[in-house]
DNA sequence: GCGGATTATTGTAGCGCTACAAAACACAAA
DNA sequence: TTTGTGTTTTGTAGCGCTACAATAATCCGC
């Protein structure tokens, strides 16, 4: 008894046979149409469409060892952090015959699980967000030499990255702040288990605030998986520490806005009362009343950087570029 | 010259040698580990740890035209409303052993494309959100007979369905308003290329207005891709058909919050001068103030369950079930 | 009309893994 | 010791595709 799988299964040898050439003929119709006649290559994409035949990635991937997916892994899709990044990634490798499938961790442990399960699946190369990542998965990444990329990722990258400085981005945001006559300035942060994208902001607004001889003790640490719940608990623990604070930097947009609507409860104005500055210029900064002030990052060029500098490795090109810095910018709104 | 790879690739063979086996000892102790002896099993898991070595899925895919990877097209990460649903799914395959792999899509060709991929890489399931498909794509997914599952869809199934009745839950929410005294009653939906899951809400709006003896005129349709900036607009347009409108029903909890923002700017009291429902119970419905009324669906059982349908269709048990209906409910808050 | 260069097509030999069946082994009963 | 039963391990033969080299077909100038 053979082991052939049901007889209806469409292969490149069936599609083979029905137009009349050779298997590797029908290979090359879809790999490299121009080694093909136009003749040819016409009859046989007819024949496969009718048969509805797909070729075997798992096939094609053993055979040649290449592959022509990318896989990301994103931490979290819960808010709109990642929507421009994603689609950045997307367009990028639409344009370029690549095909981009996603993971999402929200965990260095998950994390860890999606690398592996990517390179089981022997991509083309794996996007990561954030520098910190499992021990193991690392020695996984080396062993096999995969292309990686890293983003929201400023220096010393483990393979590749794009990214912005969040040190820079932090110094600006605070001296607007501090330039629009604030004195008495909050800062919110993450603690637990949280990226270095966050972590890196509060050693660079403690130092702005000191260079400008104000005090730097109005800090709070909140945990990152709130939302905008985490907005009314933050603004609460900084008024515990100083009932008179005037400023807040927070986190994400989205905390921002969290303060912004208990400042609506509490009937204080904002930026008069309290002034708001945000982080990641989501829909919502430019939506709610009013805006927020914060950092637009950029992401859509990132997720197209990222997948630029993944293909690029791959099809031999520009092989020593690494590091690409994609900026940032304020965005001046009403709330600060 | 033979074909052989970096000769520092970590196959199953390599891991076979180093550890005394046959390759299929290595197979059975990644696959079937019950039947490998413990001595034996651990010799090979622990060689294979040292080594880096990871099964190479496309190998196992093509050996055994079995695959543990499911694949599940979502329209869009830009808001949250997909967030539980997603979660849902990862947990539901994680505790199964299998892995989630992601494709956005904006639009039914970029569905139909994501669902080329899948079938390319030959996995195990496809989910998909929504009933409307290319006929392209349908045919594919036909011939290659896929488990496919469709969420949010409550009937005739193009294979397997889970969701809840959007028709149930238009009129109950609808009823609540006119219960809470509310007669000018308007209604925001979505125009251009969209779901079923949105377009269905309009006829039952009307059907339960008109069997209220109300007016069902005041209705508006704005594009999808709006975000909170489509509440203000919903607002304006239909104040022009109606300026003593005294509800609102949004497609979104983010149209709603854009209502919000809007009243919140005309000084509008909500619920007394006008009250706003939402739908999906989005976490800025919880957050903002006044809290949006509006219905919960149960994403993360959504998801659950949709990846129970495929997993339980390729084990072999549960052959017949087909559609599953996780149901709703409505969440009351302040807003309506 | 013919060598020589170019273009188009085709066998061959695996890629790394698994289904299946056969074989080896362990151990209890006869 | 032999037989039978159950458990553990191992060859064999591909899965569907592609790299590579070789062959066949076509074209050109003189």
């Amino acid at each position: 008894m053979t082991k052939h799988r049901s007889d209806e299964t469409v292969t490149m040898q069936s599609v083979a046979v029905a137009a009349g050439v050779s298997p590797m003929t029908v290979s090359n119709t879809f790999r490299y149409p121009e080694r093909v006649q136009e003749e040819t290559r016409l009859r046989v994409l007819t024949i496969a469409a009718e048969l509805g035949y797909v070729p075997n990635h798992a096939a094609g991937n053993l055979a040649s060892g290449q592959s022509r997916v990318i896989g990301a892994v994103i931490p979290s899709i819960k808010n709109s952090s990642f929507y421009n990044y994603v689609r950045g990634m997307q367009d990028a490798v639409a344009t370029q015959g690549y095909q981009l499938i996603l993971k999402l961790a929200d965990s260095l442990a998950q994390e860890a699980a999606a690398i592996r399960t990517f390179v089981g699946l022997r991509v083309a190369g794996i996007a990561l967000v954030g520098d910190e990542h499992e021990q193991d998965a690392r020695m996984l990444l080396r062993k096999t030499g995969v292309p990686v990329v890293e983003s929201w990722v400023h220096e010393t990258p483990f393979d590749m990255a794009v990214g912005y400085s969040t040190a820079d981005a932090t110094r600006a945001l605070t001296q607007l702040l501090i330039d629009g006559g604030h004195r008495r300035i909050g800062f919110v942060g993450y603690d637990g288990d949280v990226s270095s994208r966050f972590t890196e902001r509060l050693p660079t607004f403690r130092q702005t605030l000191e260079q400008a001889g104000l005090e730097s003790n109005r800090i709070v640490l909140i945990d990152q998986a709130d939302g905008f719940g985490a907005g009314p608990k933050a603004l609460q623990a900084l008024c515990t520490i100083d009932p008179d604070l005037d400023a807040i930097l927070c986190p994400t947009d989205i905390v921002a806005a969290g303060v912004l609507f208990e400042c609506g409860r509490r009937s204080w104005t904002v930026p008069d009362r309290l002034a708001v500055a945000g982080w990641g210029d989501y829909e919502i900064a430019s939506e709610i009343t009013p805006g927020i002030t914060t950092i637009h990052p950029h992401a859509y060029d990132m997720g197209q950087q990222a997948m630029s500098l993944i293909i690029d490795r791959t099809t031999g090109k520009d092989q020593d570029k690494t590091l690409v810095d994609t900026g940032f910018h304020i965005v001046r709104r009403c709330s600060a």
